[in-house]
DNA sequence: AGAAAAATGAAATTTTATTTCATAATTATG
DNA sequence: CATAATTATGAAATAAAATTTCATTTTTCT
């Protein structure tokens, strides 16, 4: 995380002494990183081994590194993370955040998958006599845009965001069927109950979710997908673009793993579509 | 400057021991940040003082200043963009190749959007007494997204991926109304029509595309979404991960727009959601 | 109030970076 | 192609910076 973001946020966890060299930082990042920890505690009337213990309190190694952290804080421009939108941002600023929030939850949500998961469930897919992706909600439109993808390799796929239809098609699910669950909270009753179903019934089931849910659970290989949640403004945002991004790379997974010859055959599906389009004059 | 640049190009100027130094310290510059003086000499086999006078060479004040410079660098994120999938890449790989192109490709996204629009069309979304979101193919998922969002606005807000159907509501649109069309290439004909027939029939039509395109033209606002293009392995991948981003800041927007005991109201709808999901424990 | 715990800073120590200066390598010049 | 001039380099010395130790002060908890 970043570490500017990290001082505000531990502000009130500071001792006296603590907190005076947290203000002399947060008021001019870019001349403590060029200052010695002698200058340092000298702006901030503390001693030099207090700078040390505030450096090591944020998990650096020491001055030296503290100063590397912040370095890199400053140069990502605005530190992205937690910045909330506020009730009088301009139109701008609400923009940058939302933009910024997301790209740090992709950040977070690359980190939380797992590859060998990845891997498996590339395998899986690969191997499948049919494919299903289910979700709801948010969700929904991840498992449309799975099939959109998953359909243009010419596999069978399926993809339902109705409750009935999903609990039929899992249960008509048999050995050498995949179906993936999508589900950002894990908790969702119905979800769980047709990834159990589908289960039952012998088909794989990927579960596109957070580790340690009902759901995750239920399935056969968990893609964990964590990003942060506060950030979601009572809608569903960053979580629904990481699963985005997953399905993005699981599909390229499979295609890497056709080989190449399969790749002229979505260079066909893609000029298909070019009679529907208007030319481009360049 | 960025200074990993610098030293690439500067490479030819370099005399042979800088040049070592140079190598060890592109080729990983992530360990380089975290060693002293000595280890990086040792390193590239020659003394500290020609990393000192390396350091200086470049335009810092010695080799504390020069990593400051370096760990800056580092922190801007390698420029992504171009990392293309490969053959040969492990699991682990390609996922952080996807990943990364598509923080990239959200920070391209987001430097081409204008504000001034933004505002405007929140403006218009909050004044609509219908809204309209239509997009075809990956758009589709898009503009079922947006829907599933401004639904929870308590607003009147369609949403079809059927040519025929967004026709009929295209032409049975009046003053008051406003039609989103969404299509990253701008060129999808049936989409353009459609665009047409809304603005003769007086609806306010918000166009999510690349500017200077055939649907750009017959739009009343243009929100261009730029992605690099050439990241997209035959299906769209960024490109929606881009506008997702941007229905986030339009629904933001309004919500922002419309005041906090609005958003006391998005809160219960939220809340109903509850008793269809799985306690939490914890 | 008084003991225990935590926070703090002065001084000593250690680590790290820089300067100085002698030597080696390279380049230019007759 | 020798040799002077220039430039590059590293060993050792010095200087600077950071860290540790430990005694003192402040805070917290009975």
């Amino acid at each position: 995380m970043n570490i500017l973001e990290k001082i505000k946020n531990e502000l009130d966890t500071f001792s006296k002494s603590e907190r005076k060299v947290a203000e002399v930082i947060l008021s001019s990042p870019n001349t403590v990183i060029h200052s010695s920890i002698a200058a340092l505690a000298k702006q901030a009337n503390i001693s030099e081994p207090t700078v040390n213990r505030f450096c090591r309190r944020l998990d650096t190694k020491g001055y030296p590194d503290f100063k590397l952290h912040l370095a890199q804080s400053l140069a990502n421009g605005t530190p992205y993370v937690n910045r909330h939108v506020d009730e009088n941002d301009t139109a701008e600023e609400y923009t940058s955040k939302i933009f910024e929030s997301t790209m740090a939850n992709l950040e977070l949500a690359r980190k939380s998958l797992d590859p060998t998961s990845i891997n498996r469930s590339v395998d899986v897919l690969t191997q499948a006599n049919k494919l299903s992706f289910f979700g709801l909600g948010a969700s929904a439109i991840v498992a449309r845009d799975a099939q959109n993808k998953f359909f243009r390799f010419n596999v069978p796929v399926i993809c339902f965001d109705d409750i009935l239809m999903q609990r039929m098609s899992a249960i008509n699910s048999r050995q050498g069927d995949v179906v993936v669950v999508i589900s950002h909270t894990g908790r969702t009753k119905s979800l769980v109950e047709v990834a159990t179903l589908a289960k039952e019934n012998d088909a794989t089931v990927i579960g596109i979710t957070t580790k340690d849910t009902p759901l995750a659970k239920e399935c056969s290989i968990v893609l964990s997908v964590d990003v942060s949640e506060d950030t979601d403004l009572y809608m569903p945002m960053a979580s629904r673009i990481a699963q985005l991004a997953l399905i993005d790379v699981l599909a390229t997974g499979f295609t890497l793993r056709r080989g190449s010859k399969f790749r002229d055959n979505l260079k066909k599906v893609k000029d298909s579509l070019r009679s529907s389009r208007f030319d481009r004059k360049d």
